[in-house]
DNA sequence: CTTTTCTCGTTAGCCGCCTAACTATCCGGC
DNA sequence: GCCGGATAGTTAGGCGGCTAACGAGAAAAG
């Protein structure tokens, strides 16, 4: 689960003593990077213990939730059958990993997986009443989680918090301007 | 690896929309906290495609780093071996798993593994010439990665995300104060 | 119409993480 | 001194990610 590398994150002075020694090393952006790092660990392990309690992992759950289709997508109404594939694309897990999700969540109940009517290549995997219900128990505690998590954030902190969040996201994820990107410009001195 | 939900961020509006049927929605946290996880898993992403080129994974780098001890815990000169028991507690992973990664790093010659000198049931493992070598050789792109990704933020911005980090990390990881805790607070209602 | 090429889902196998159980060792009470 | 309980590391088994390779079916090229 830890996406980590130092559970106790470095004291700023060490940073610096290390950068003395590291040209490379920028200690403002390494303690950013390290606490965004701890934080979103957990963060994400604060609803995962509450999801475990269900025999629900976070990748069972995004399955779930995007069959669900909570408002995703313009256009589409609630609850329409999706392909692994989009499944796949929707989550940000592969089709292998979607395949085995699936297994699982079939062998409990809480999908369908019918062949696709359009194309004998696909499959259509739709909520059963069972999943259905399974969120509808789940969501008001996983949704009371993340409130006290932000409890402590006013609401102008939030907006920064999602700004920032949101400029660091927009360099990690690319929008690829050509020489730009973050494999050109750092493997040229490698 | 990804932690995540959902990978396309749900709009702001649809929040709201779906607070209407969940009264425990908070939109804005709800948001804060996805964008936080989504973010955090990129920036995972960024560093870890780095370390895959050089067949490290991110275990192995938390146990490399602990064990060359940049820094960590006051008083300690560095290149101090040390026992799983407390590579477990710096990487933040159980002792189980520190087994498993410290047999692959002894066998790939990164570190050695002796018995303890003064208690037998413990082991004393080292950093190697030739593990200080490879992160020697690794770190410096190591940390222009993270210098890069962070380059959108000015330093008050960098000093105020971390400011808010803070404050949702202290809020997730507890300093229980009793009735205070998460445990108690979330499951009161369910 | 045939053949090539692409896409879909699945499979197989790897890895890192977990928990639970086990063995060996140390320590504190009697 | 001995014996029960704590502690260190490992093992066994499960799970959910990944990549790579596959066969079935659709679509494009000829």
């Amino acid at each position: 689960m830890p996406h980590l590398m130092l559970k106790d994150l470095p004291r700023y002075e060490c940073l610096l003593e290390a950068a003395r020694e590291f040209p490379d090393l920028d200690p403002s952006a390494t303690e950013v990077f390290l606490h965004l790092l701890r934080t979103g660990d957990e963060a994400f392990r604060v609803v995962d213990t509450h999801l475990a309690q269900h025999d629900i992992s976070q990748g069972r759950f995004g399955v779930l939730m995007a069959l669900w289709g909570n408002c995703q997508r313009a256009g589409s109404e609630n609850e329409k059958p999706l392909t692994p594939a989009e499944l796949a694309d929707r989550t940000g897990v592969t089709r292998a990993t979607i395949t085995g999700l699936v297994d699982t969540l079939e062998a409990a109940g809480f999908v369908t997986r019918t062949p696709h009517p359009d194309d004998r290549r696909m499959m259509s995997v739709g909520l059963t009443k069972r999943g259905e219900k399974l969120l509808v128990r789940i969501l008001p505690a996983h949704f009371r989680r993340m409130a006290w998590l932000m409890e402590p954030l006013s609401e102008t902190e939030r907006k920064t918090f999602v700004r920032l969040l949101t400029k660091v996201l927009t360099r990690a994820t690319g929008e690829q301007t050509g020489a730009e990107s973050a494999e050109a410009v750092l493997s040229a001195r490698a």
